[in-house]
DNA sequence: TGTCTGACAGATATTGAAATCTGTCAGCGA
DNA sequence: TCGCTGACAGATTTCAATATCTGTCAGACA
C-alpha cells in the first residue's frame, strides 16, 4: 500500500545507532538522527518521548544483542564449574570485543552505566539471575555448596567487577590481566565448591 | 636563626592541601598556593618541578595517611581469617568515611585513579602486599590453602574493587551494600580455607 | 651562595554573545 | 482521522576574545 517507508521505532533506532557511531555520544543530535531518516526531528519525538529515552533504547538494544552469548550459556547444560567459568571468560571477552571494534557505542554505554541508569541496572541483574541459574545447577549436581543462591550470584557479579565494568575498561588491555583473571576465577570457584 | 618561617616542601604540601579543600581540584592553582603561602609563584617551583608532581605529593601524603590503620591491621596477630575479614572491612570504611568527610580531596584522588597514576600503582602494590601477608600468615597457621600467595592476594585485591575503587563510589550508600558485602567476603573466605 | 621575586611566553580557562538543540504544538496534507 | 511538518520558546552548546595560569629565568636580596 504505503510505497513511502513508514517511520518506526525500529528504523529511528538504526539510525541513532549510525548517528552515534558516526558523531559520538556528545555530538549525536535528534536532528541527525531525523536529517538521516529524512524526516523532521519532530516526528522521532512521535515515538520517542524525549533524547534520553531513544538513548536509553539504542543502549538496551546493544546491551541485548550483547547478552545473546551468554543467555545461551547459562542454558545450556554439563559441569557448571566449567559452564561457570566459560561464562565470566565469555562475558570478559564480550567486554573487550566492544571497547575496541566500537569505541564509540561504548563510550555511549560507559557514559549510561556512569549513570547508573535504568536500562543498566535491569541488565545487571538479568546478569546475575544467569550466574543464579549456573548456580543452582551447581548445587543440583552436588558439586556447588551455597548458602544464599541470589547472594552468592550477586557476589560472583561484584568479585569480577573489575573485568566487565566499563569503569576499569582501560586496564583490561594490560599484559598481566590474563593470570590475574585466572587467579581470580580460580579463587572463586573454590569458594563455590564443595570441599573435597 | 632565621625567624621568617622557611619555606618547605611539608609546608607547601600543608597549604595545598588546604587549598584543594576550599577550591577544589578544578580550581585549585599554583598560585593559589602560593598566595596562601604569601610567597611568589616561582617558589612553589623550586620545591616542586610541577604542579602535577605537586598534586602526586599531596595524594602520597593523603594515601599513606588514610593506609597507616591497614598497615598495623596487617602487622597484628590473631586469626589469618578473622584479619583478613577486618582488613577488607577497615579499607571499606576508610574509603566510605572519606568521601563523606573529604570530597574534594576525595575528588582528586579519584581524578588521580582515574589517570592511573605511578602514586596510585605504588599504593596498590602497597595493599596487596599487606593482604599477601595475611594470607602468609593463614597458610603458616594452617587455615588457608593458597597456591601462589601474590596472585591470589591480587586475587582478593580485584574481586574487592567495587568497594575500594572511587569509579564505585556512589554505590557505597545503597542500602544493600552491607549485606552485599557479607556475601563477597564469606565467599572469599572459603576460597581461601583449607577444605576440612 | 643560595633563596626568592617578578616579568614573560605559551598553554589553558573563562566568559558572554551567537548558534544550535530539545521538546511542544497548531495546523497541513493524505 | 492520523502521521508529519515546521515554527517557536527556553535550554544548551559553540566560539572567539579575553583573562588567568603554568613553568622559566635573569637578576634582586640577604
Amino acid at each position: 500500500m504505503n510505497e513511502t517507508v513508514v517511520l518506526t521505532p525500529e528504523r529511528i533506532l538504526e539510525a541513532t545507532e549510525d548517528v552515534l557511531r558516526r558523531y559520538g555520544l556528545a555530538k549525536a543530535t535528534v536532528v541527525d538522527v531525523a536529517r538521516a531518516l529524512d524526516v523532521s526531528h519532530g516526528s522521532v519525538y512521535r515515538h520517542f518521548p524525549s533524547k534520553a529515552s531513544l538513548r536509553d533504547a539504542v543502549a538496551k538494544r546493544w546491551l541485548d544483542r550483547a547478552n545473546e552469548p551468554l543467555c545461551k550459556l547459562a542454558a545450556s547444560d554439563g559441569p557448571a564449574p566449567e559452564r561457570l567459568e566459560k561464562w565470566l571468560r565469555t562475558m570478559f571477552e564480550i567486554k573487550q570485543k566492544k571497547v575496541c571494534d566500537d569505541p564509540e557505542m561504548f563510550a555511549t554505554y560507559l557514559a549510561l552505566a556512569q549513570e547508573a541508569r535504568e536500562v543498566v541496572e535491569a541488565y545487571k541483574n538479568k546478569q546475575c539471575d544467569l550466574v543464579a541459574k549456573i548456580l543452582s545447577d551447581g548445587i543440583a549436581q552436588g558439586v556447588f555448596e551455597i548458602d544464599d543462591v541470589k547472594a552468592t550470584a550477586r557476589a560472583v557479579f561484584d568479585a569480577t567487577v573489575r573485568y566487565h565494568h566499563p569503569a576499569h575498561a582501560e586496564e583490561w588491555a594490560k599484559p598481566e590481566c590474563p593470570s590475574r583473571i585466572d587467579a581470580l576465577i580460580s579463587l572463586l570457584l573454590k569458594g563455590l565448591r564443595v570441599c573435597k
